[in-house]
Formats: structure tokens, C-alpha cells, sequence
DNA sequence: GACAAAAGTGAACTGATATTCATTTGAAAA
DNA sequence: TTTTCAAATGAATATCAGTTCACTTTTGTC
């Protein structure tokens, strides 16, 4: 009879694949993706790096798998929160204090998922986790005004808006110096939260004195 | 007599090195700097490979030039609006209508310039050109402040979050179709603008019912 | 026109990584 | 125990863009 796979080689081989993801993710968490070199993952996960193709047909898949895993839990986090039944404003606080500390907390991962340089299976993948949470933001935004509770307003938009203002207040250049959040920067945080409530308040859709900014465009 | 560089010479050299230049850049704004590859830059100037380090000494520096003088052309115009002699809250509104409209009409080269995976070198160059950002931001933001049309509040971080919000909202995988935006997409460029007013008067530091979720950072 | 120096050329080189594959190792069937 | 095939190995290879440099062409001086 031929050979025949058997449990016990069945659970190394899984095993072997689950520490061959670990040690991706967690290099791509010390350094981002292209830190994460096959060389180094297979060192760490302690095979050689021809193994790592028994495994995954290519780096870009492998990658692709450690960013699914890593921002489906975020993803799942955000959700939960946004799916409990409460006022949606609530809701929506508490999604975006979450968002943001996690971020903090992980930043160099946060990096990783959100702003490094990635080639394009990976950018299609963060174009997944980033149209996420844009819907997550912009369907509290939609019941918060069935709610009644705020004016109606662009919330596609408005959670496009939120979806930049936070990853960009925390990480990067404009970014506070990264030892000011070693605590977590919960001061940070709050001020950045407040930044996009106080947006979505701001009253719906009345345009105020119009700007005659936009003929400034050409030059 | 040893050899004389003539007008003659100075000027072609000075044409070839503005050639470089535009193609260069003509390059980068049709594909991101990862697509301005050496030989085709050289392709495009019309000159060969070789003759491209007779004017910049890599890559990277050419592409520094490049994205010099692209961004500072965009922070003059926010600059110069920035220091006219009007109320803080016109001139702010119409510094960031102008920011998003002409990111809107120029969405790639705004891309390369905001977003674009770049390499170290440029990544420098992007640092500065956000930072000068933040601090356009944040100083109008200090000048109403002073002039007591807003309430007090951290103009850093308020500035912080308006340079991402706007990028993100007209660029990347959160904007609009891009079709969409052809017109220069006043409409979509109106309500981003009106939402980062918004956050502005949306009161001081004002906390208010202080979330619970940080807790929920680890999980 | 002859010589020297600069400018221009583009095929070959380089370095950095991902990927392959001939070979070895280890586990299952006979 | 022998046979057989999957799994693992890691040195060798492939690739790809940036960079170099021996050579050609153009320009300036005498």
C-alpha cells in the first residue's frame, strides 16, 4: 500500500506552518513586512528556507496570511464593540478609543498594517482592513442619525475622515514623539477622539460663508 | 590654454539637467517614484543611462530634487495663503480647501508625495513636507485661538488629525471612485473641509463621559 | 588640424532577495 | 529489514533595478 499521511506528521506539519506564521508575525511586529525576510523567518522558526515553500508557495502569500490574521482580530475587536446594543454615539466613542489605543499600544505593527511601504498583494489586503473600518465608522455614523442623535451628514465621508485623522495623529511625523505614549498615551488618545466627535457635531450639512478657495488650484 | 567650459556648454548642460528633471517627474506624477526607473527616466530625457550620474549621484538624490521642488510648490501656495492678513478661520478654510482641491486634481503626484512606498531617502524629504503641513495647521490654528474665535485647544494634535483626514479621505482605498472626483470634486472637497471646521469649534478640551474603553486595548 | 579634456554612452556589473532543486533525512508500508 | 515516498535541506540560481566604467563623441585650445 502506498504511503499514507499520519496524525502524528499531520499535527507536526501544522505545527510547522503555525511556527513558521508566528515567526513572520512577529518579525513583521519588530519591523514591518520587509524586515521579514525569508532567510530570517525560517531561521527563527527554526527550518530551513527552502522549507518555507512546502509551506507557502511565495513570500507575498505568506505575508498575505500574516496580515489576514493579525487585522481580523483587529478588525474583530472594532466590530464587537460596534455590534453591542447601545446609543450609537456610545458606540462609536468607545470604537475609536479602542482603535486608537491599540494602535498605540502596538504601534509598530500598526505601522505595518496601516502606512509602510508594501508591494501590491499586500496593499490589496490593507485596502481590505482600511475599507472596513470605514464601513464600521460610517454605519455608526449612519445610526447615530437614525438615531436622531446627530445631523445628517456624508458619513462615508465624514468615517473616511476619522479613518485618516487618528492613524495620522499617532503614527509618523506628525506623530508625538514615541516615548510621550509609552503609557499608552490615553491623554493623546482622548484629545484625538474628541477631535472626531466634536466633527461629527459639528451640524450636518449647512455650508457656511462658501470659500472662493478653490480657483487657487492651478499654479 | 587648459580646457574652458563655454556659455554654450553651461546652458545645454543646464537644459539636460531640467530635462532629467521633467522626465523625472512627469514620471513620478504618472506613477509614484517606484515607477520612475532609471532607464526610463533617461529614455524619456532623451540620454542614456550613464549620462543621468553625470548630474545626480543615485537615485534616490535625483528623486530628492524631484520631490523638492514638487513640494515646495504646494507649500508655497499654502504658505502664502497662510500669511495673509485675514481672520485665522478664513484663512484656515481656505488653506485646507485649497490642499484638498489641488490633491483632487493632481491625485497621483499627491499620492507619491502623501502615501507612496518610498525608501529611506525620501522618506526624509515626505517627513518635512508633512511637518511643514502641521505646523501651517497648527499655527493658523493658534492664531484664531489668539484671536478668541476658537476655544483653546491642542492645535498640534488638531492639526495632526486634519493632515490625515484629508488625504485619506480624497486618497486611497476610503475615497471616492476616482471618476467621481474628475470635476475637481468641489461637493466631496466642501464636506471634508466642513468636517475638519467642525472638530475645530467643536469645544475646547471638554471631556465629556469619559470612555471605559481603554481597557479594552489587550486582547 | 592636432591635441586635450569634458561629456555622453550603454553593455556589463553589483548587491540584495526571493526562489529553486538535487540531495539527504525520516517516517510509513510490506 | 527493506523499500518507498513525503518532507526537509541549504547551496546554488534567478531576478531585478541601480550603478559603474572602458570607450566614443563632442567641444575647446593652440
Amino acid at each position: 500500500m502506498a504511503y499514507r499521511r499520519t496524525d502524528t506528521v499531520s499535527a507536526r506539519l501544522a505545527d510547522n506552518r503555525r511556527g513558521i506564521l508566528n515567526a513572520a508575525r512577529e518579525l513583521v511586529a519588530q519591523g514591518g513586512f520587509g524586515a521579514a525576510q525569508m532567510t530570517d523567518v525560517a531561521r527563527r522558526a527554526g527550518v530551513a528556507t527552502g522549507t518555507l515553500y512546502r509551506y507557502f508557495p511565495s513570500k507575498e502569500e505568506l505575508c498575505r496570511q500574516v496580515f489576514r490574521e493579525v487585522s481580523a482580530r483587529e478588525m474583530n475587536v472594532l466590530a464587537g464593540i460596534a455590534a453591542e446594543d447601545r446609543p450609537a454615539l456610545d458606540r462609536l466613542r468607545d470604537v475609536l478609543t479602542t482603535f486608537a489605543s491599540r494602535a498605540v499600544s502596538g504601534r509598530r505593527l500598526a505601522y505595518a498594517l496601516l502606512a509602510e511601504p508594501v508591494d501590491d498583494g499586500l496593499t490589496e489586503e490593507r485596502t481590505r482592513f482600511r475599507r472596513v473600518h470605514g464601513e464600521i465608522f460610517a454605519g455608526l455614523l449612519d445610526d447615530a442619525v437614525a438615531e436622531g442623535t446627530i445631523a445628517p451628514l456624508n458619513t462615508k465621508i465624514a468615517a473616511a475622515c476619522i479613518s485618516g485623522a487618528i492613524p495620522t495623529a499617532l503614527i509618523g511625523p506628525l506623530a508625538p514623539q514615541s516615548h510621550e505614549l509609552d503609557d499608552g498615551g490615553p491623554k493623546v488618545v482622548d484629545e484625538i477622539v474628541h477631535f472626531c466627535l466634536a466633527a461629527i457635531h459639528g451640524g450636518g450639512t449647512g455650508h457656511k460663508t462658501k470659500a472662493k478657495a478653490e480657483q487657487r488650484v492651478s499654479a
